[in-house]
DNA sequence: CGAATAGTGTCTATAAGACATTATACT
DNA sequence: AGTATAATGTCTTATAGACACTATTCG
């Protein structure tokens, strides 16, 4: 119990514990009108077989860096169009059998994806919806799900007050596919009206100028993120339908 | 580059990276009428003798015990009436000088405390206004700079949405003080009366039934923190003013 | 034409923000 | 009485939410 000073562990490395760090990607993708996450099943043991999150060891590397290497080899999916954020950190002593694991958990948003091709190391990946791993339909290895929650109510407050939802959306998108991006993160309807209305002066889209007339019906207009207000806060915020305003 | 498999170590030993893991803290209090984050002096090298965060490394125990241990032993603050939040994970290769460090920093908020004594370690602890180290008249060891500033503005916004300020006052506190705690943790004037409505309406106090005349004129009814409420999101939320609010 | 979706307008309730006024202590 | 702070009230403007309506395509 010598080990007082911060960083002291020149003179004192018997004493400096030292851990396995990993990365665990939840990445989310607005898919076939649901909430979809990426999961993989384990090859190997521990917890032989269960669905879990992508991810793997820290090398060399930043962290971000870490979990885009881990998409890529997992499931070759492009990091290009890929918002990553880092979620939280998860370091009981008990949550890997093995023994000490540290797992730096990331949030990753992608616009609809396709199903993901075996990356090199031929693990399975695949698309599942999140709504089953968040009600305890799937029950994922280790400390998974709670990583899962996390990160999708991450995402669910983050489409409220930036422009994150946005990152579910190809490049141009309609106001309607916004909208409904909203309605399927946040499981609840979205009044178009005053959706757009409120998108409109939150002033975070400008106009294509082209138009689509991919979903049916009149032609919608095309809009992109204005890139010089990406990482500002909405304002007004998009805020989500709250039952019971105030108790 | 042979570790493809996730946690697939066991037999693959020989590419495990393994890292030194530390905790950070970021303890802010508002002391003096003003926010104010305590500093240790390094007494060791790298960086010896430069103002550093108090924090250390991570034995065999969870993260925030981690973190509460190294307060105990470095300031002798009391963790009791302390709230403790992972903040974010640094893990830049190149962010320590004797190799791979990674720091899990924690925010920890506190009500108004005296200078600190020294800990069991001696080191040399104090109170620093966190406006000298946002605005780099303090310069910290490593990447503590960027740190701090991602703390303060979490406690910023959280001060925003949670019933968070509460956490800088004592256990009974009145409608006034709990306002300058917003002012000063904005550095923003807010209007007394308007705060009052808005914090009523909130609906997340509770009145104790005594009242104080401490801080001079008419007495003053003494409030708590609603426990029931502590977690909830506050409705509506108590927006720190927006400069420009729309471009 | 009807069906479908885009986009605009209108009304009401609530909340934000500016600011006046009254209340109750202390010296 | 005078001063200081607490607490309440009033008015204006902005935003939220409900919902009617018009516009433009397709088949």
């Amino acid at each position: 119990m010598s080990i007082r000073r911060y960083y002291g562990w020149v003179s004192a490395s018997s004493v400096r514990k030292t851990c396995a760090v990993a990365v665990d990607i939840v990445l989310l993708t607005v898919r076939e009108g649901a909430l979809q996450i990426l999961l993989i099943d384990r090859g190997l043991s521990p917890q032989q077989g269960w669905p879990a999150l992508p991810g793997g060891f820290v090398l060399d590397e930043d962290l971000p860096d870490a979990a885009e290497r881990e998409l890529k080899e997992e499931t070759r999916i492009d990091p290009a169009r890929l918002h990553l954020e880092q979620l939280q950190t998860y370091g009981a002593p008990s949550r890997d059998p093995r023994g000490r694991v540290i797992s730096v958990a990331y949030l990753a948003l992608a616009p609809g994806l396709p199903v993901p091709q075996a990356g090199t190391d031929a693990t399975n990946a695949r698309w599942e919806h999140a709504a089953a791993v968040l009600d305890g339909r799937v029950t994922l290895a280790f400390d998974h799900n709670a990583i899962v929650e996390n990160g999708v109510e991450r995402a669910r407050s983050k489409l409220e007050y930036t422009t994150l939802a946005t990152a579910f959306c190809q490049e141009e998108f309609t106001i309607s596919e916004l909208r409904r991006v909203y309605e399927i993160v946040w499981s609840t309807p979205v009044d178009a009206r005053n959706f757009y209305r409120k998108v409109m002066s939150a002033n975070f889209l400008v106009q294509t100028g082209r138009h689509t007339t991919r979903d049916g019906g009149r032609p919608a207009a095309l809009f992109r993120l204005n890139e010089e207000r990406a990482s500002d806060l909405l304002y007004p915020a998009m805020l989500r339908p709250r039952l019971m305003p105030r108790s």
